[in-house]
DNA sequence: CGTACTATTGATAGATATCAACGCTGGTGG
DNA sequence: CCACCAGCGTTGATATCTATCAATAGTACG
């Protein structure tokens, strides 16, 4: 029950001692209703925020009015991990469902820093970060909608699925088409057709906001999936969450 | 003569013997021919490259052939700072026009590392491209050709003003139009009409490969370009190497 | 003086946005 | 408990943006 100790042993196991400190920040979770922002762009942060449960997401708004979803924050994920450094939010980060969220201070910080594993584990969690971010510039720079969309599914379905969170090719995807779009670029009309287009493939149903990936295999080739950029280590065959 | 020491002291002033560390490491610089790779995907990176002189980008190429840059390395941009955490890279680096750069390694890290400001400064460093990235999403995903160039073109602005490779509202612009689109997910018809269109409305101009912007005020405007994501300290008037 | 890349132009095709309308669903107030 | 309302998903028609294809011209370089 503590995704953060489940995503950052997917990097490598730690000492019994750093998963009681881990399991130690989750005790008390704050619960935020779905659309509420976490923090807004031009606030100076002040604490670190660690997702538990739910989905929330990166954005900016332009000028006239667009948004753009830079990045899903799913558990296990931080917020704002360079609290320390940066003056001044460049972005804003919101709530998409509703969600349980721990507040991390200073001191806390430090004193997961103190400790080896879990500081290799927290800079490889945060160059994953940068690497994701990398990997949806393409995704939206290079890709055409279906597969874009595609890609996106396969790659929340390894990231869930390191935290426990999927059933066999099923997960909870608890947003709207017009989160989609405003995630890829996309306008909220095409979301929905491509989606359509993605179903009569036979490559994804919904059961409600459950996503049901019928063939994963053929998701991944066809969205020329390359999990390489999340950084998990090589497995064989079975899941994480498998035992 | 150092851009990175320029880089560095943009986020605070370092003293007298970090200064003199960082001047030590870009002694002898290696010139590399435009249109090299520097670092391959799946290569295990080992040394820590910094660029001098030139531009550089990062990269990935798609299946189907498609290109996508996904960053800009220009003098005082460093490549692979996660080179002790992850072992292997999910993205190619290149040179764009021909370059200088130095090769810098684990000990002399170690060695920055240790001097608390540089330290702070690199973590500022690296926030910053971070940062960057996200904007570059954000400019891709939801701005129209001509504001995403133009986009570009202010941030490039800023960057090159940092590191004194700017003249007023000109710099040198080293790449084709064919690369300006695989960074920005146009094709490279559609980025000369842009550029056509840029110039008919006086915004900018070219002589040779020297980028001349007309009217910076204007073309921040109109592309919506907001630097609050290069986090520079507020200036008031001056220009970095108007002393 | 070729050769090869780069910039440019025109014509056409394809992808995606926009606008408008409608049904469905879940929640809310009376 | 029911009627209403707002948000979401869906559909069709049309407009706009951007890609593709093809050809030409300029330019640097050996």
């Amino acid at each position: 029950m503590n995704p953060l100790l489940d995503k950052l042993e997917a990097f490598e196991p730690l000492p019994e001692a750093d998963k009681r400190l881990l399991d130690s920040l989750v005790r008390s979770p704050q619960v935020i209703g779905p659309r509420l922002d976490l923090i807004h762009e031009g606030d100076a942060p002040t604490v670190v925020q660690l997702i538990l449960v739910g989905f929330a997401c990166r954005y900016k708004i332009l000028p006239d009015g667009t948004r753009q979803i830079m990045a899903y924050l799913v558990p296990g994920d931080f917020c704002d991990l360079h609290v320390f450094i940066l003056k001044e939010m460049d972005h804003s980060i919101a709530t998409l469902s509703q969600c349980q969220v721990v507040q991390i201070h200073r001191p806390q910080i430090l004193e997961l820093m103190e400790r080896p594993a879990i500081a290799r584990a927290m800079w490889w969690a945060a160059l994953v970060d940068e690497a994701t971010l990398r990997e949806w510039l393409v995704n939206i720079g290079a890709r055409p909608a279906e597969q874009r969309i595609a890609h996106l599914l396969c790659e929340l379905l390894l990231r869930l699925e390191t935290v426990g969170l999927t059933q066999g090719g099923q997960y909870e995807l608890p947003i709207t088409q017009h989160e989609i779009g405003d995630t890829m670029g996309l306008s909220s009309v095409h979301v929905n057709r491509v989606l359509q287009r993605l179903r009569a493939d036979g490559l994804i149903t919904f059961k409600g906001s459950n996503l049901v990936i019928l063939d994963i295999p053929r998701l991944k080739t066809f969205s020329g999936f390359n999990p390489n950029y999340l950084h998990l280590p090589k497995r064989n065959g079975t899941t994480p969450h498998s035992v």
